[in-house]
DNA sequence: TCTAGCAACGTTAACGATTACGTTATTGTT
DNA sequence: AACAATAACGTAATCGTTAACGTTGCTAGA
């Protein structure tokens, strides 16, 4: 028998196991003298419960791995906000979420007993190694096959278009991350789609999505401005990130926002910061999307994908 | 019995749950024609192994949270590698980790049967809260009591300090992140102690640290760069992420590093990025530190503390 | 006074895996 | 042919909890 068990505890204060479960989960059916001594003595045991031995009687699932693709970095605001977002729900429901980078995935199949993944790209060896290991998953972006939820890029791009449009924007930037995954390239060729439609032409200004892409933004853009031939009006970047580096290079510069250049980010999670207008990614649809078809994948329901719709957020910089 | 025991897999497989367990797990005492088979009915039924009870009957610990200090981000370059790094170390123990934000903390102690906290600030609630939960933890960073390692940010100043010294610089800038924890404030403390000693001051530059330091790092310098007044020939910065949005304002401006500026940054967790020279801080002996007496901490030894040595590593901008 | 009802406990059967220990059947040795 | 050795399985105890179900003692109402 283990040092620390629920049976030392209820030996060393004299009661039976079952008092000490009850003291220690606040459950009725113990007077508040005992169930006050119960916990003392536990404290002076330094007995912590079995949460392995919990978690198999209570019959909740337990692990869940996010694992994140090879460009995906934790440090991203998307990411972190994401994970913080569907962390907190799979606690509500009882399981618990642990992070990997793309080449552990192979400690989180030992692990873990459901996947969520990030930055699919072609090829990805991680699908057929889960699909090998029997664990259900789903991706977060588009897959061959298999369970999916993705927001909906493509039309993010389009409804920027149309937003600029109305604010009768002619010449427009778009700032593209490369290195990035597929998911936010689909929101320039959205966009630019959109502005073929309405005979307008666009050009491209491409970042390095290394560390600190807002500064690599800010001076990309600021190495525009000083330029002769700078004729834009607007600029469409493919993340929040990269707009508020354009952002803080227009104030820089004395460009008046949005009066004289208007910008859309995307995204909607750098809270309070430049006040930019974007395209909203609802966290909430896209983790709550993602719960559900985790859940039939573990029942082996037949594959389902969600495409999550996004919305403009009309703020101050349009 | 649940759908997916281990059982049923037996039932299914027409054999004894122990040769499914055999045969899942690689172990010997099986033939390779029924291991065979065992795994392609598990396949078809879905069956995967609670991790739950695999745990209790192992016998290992399973879950330690880590949890974020307020002014901690997840999207901190630091923090992601420390997770990261500590992460990889308890999987090769056999626990697992996992993530909670300061405003968690009672998620935590509820699914955890130990914790690693960072970004400790005077009073901190958390500190409490564990202790009457009797959950074993330890702090990256000082506290008054209880089990903690910490980097010797200090003596890293100092360090950065002698290295410009030797460089012959007279005139440095100390850039400071404003909304940190302690730990940074300490290192331009010992910086600024030290070039005291030789008989030179020094000035200081705030940064915001909200989104994108490195922006801000850049623009503030760019600024004073652009300011008549500018006389300094070196700066020391609290992290690298500030290191290198100076080292690029510089660039930009057409200061030649190292020649007319030198720059030392803290932490080394930006690699290949600008090869700045900095202060090492060792993750690998933070985390094994942690993982040391953490255990210690689990077994009820007294008290402990470790401070972990930093060192410089001179580059290509000194 | 008797008993129904309830509070405060104790007993014990699960939860789903692992593994030590039996039990067979097969092979090889003499 | 007899027997030991081994491979290939099955049986059952076990990990540390929880919770359903007993048991006890006491109180209150008739």
């Amino acid at each position: 028998m283990n040092k620390n068990s629920i049976k030392q505890a209820a030996k060393m204060a004299g009661v039976s196991v079952a008092s000490v479960s009850r003291a220690l989960n606040g459950k009725p059916g113990i007077s508040d003298a005992t169930r006050q001594r119960i916990i003392e003595t536990c404290k002076q045991l330094g007995y912590q419960p079995s949460d392995a031995a919990r978690r198999l009687k209570i019959g909740k699932q337990s692990h869940i791995g996010l694992c994140l693709g090879v460009n995906d970095k934790q440090s991203s605001h998307y990411i972190s906000n994401f994970y913080d977002k569907l962390n907190q729900k799979l606690i509500d429901k009882g399981a618990i979420l642990s992070l990997y980078t793309a080449d552990k995935i192979d400690s989180l199949i030992k692990e873990s007993g459901a996947a969520v993944l990030t930055g699919i790209r072609e090829g990805d060896s991680r699908l057929n190694k889960l699909r090998d290991a029997n664990i259900p998953f789903v991706a977060v972006g588009k897959t061959p096959s298999g369970f999916w939820v993705c927001p909906d890029d493509e039309s993010g791009g389009r409804i920027a278009a149309e937003h600029l449009l109305e604010k009768d924007r002619k010449r427009c930037l778009v700032i593209e991350s490369v290195l990035d995954g597929k998911g936010t390239k689909s929101r320039s060729i959205g966009f630019q789609a959109r502005l073929q439609e309405a005979g307008l032409f666009s050009s491209n200004l491409f970042v390095q999505h290394d560390l600190a892409i807002e500064l690599n933004a800010y001076r990309k853009v600021m190495s525009a401005l000083n330029n002769e031939g700078f004729h834009f009006d607007a600029a469409f970047c493919e993340t929040d990130n990269i707009a508020y580096g354009v952002l803080l290079a227009c104030q820089d510069f004395g460009l008046r926002v949005p009066e004289d250049f208007s910008i859309v980010g995307f995204d909607d999670l750098l809270e309070g910061a430049g006040n930019i207008t974007t395209i909203k990614q609802d966290l909430d649809s896209i983790t709550n999307a993602v719960i559900e078809l985790l859940s039939e994948a573990r029942e082996q329901k037949p594959e389902r994908n969600i495409m999550i719709p996004v919305n403009l957020v009309a703020r101050g910089t349009t």
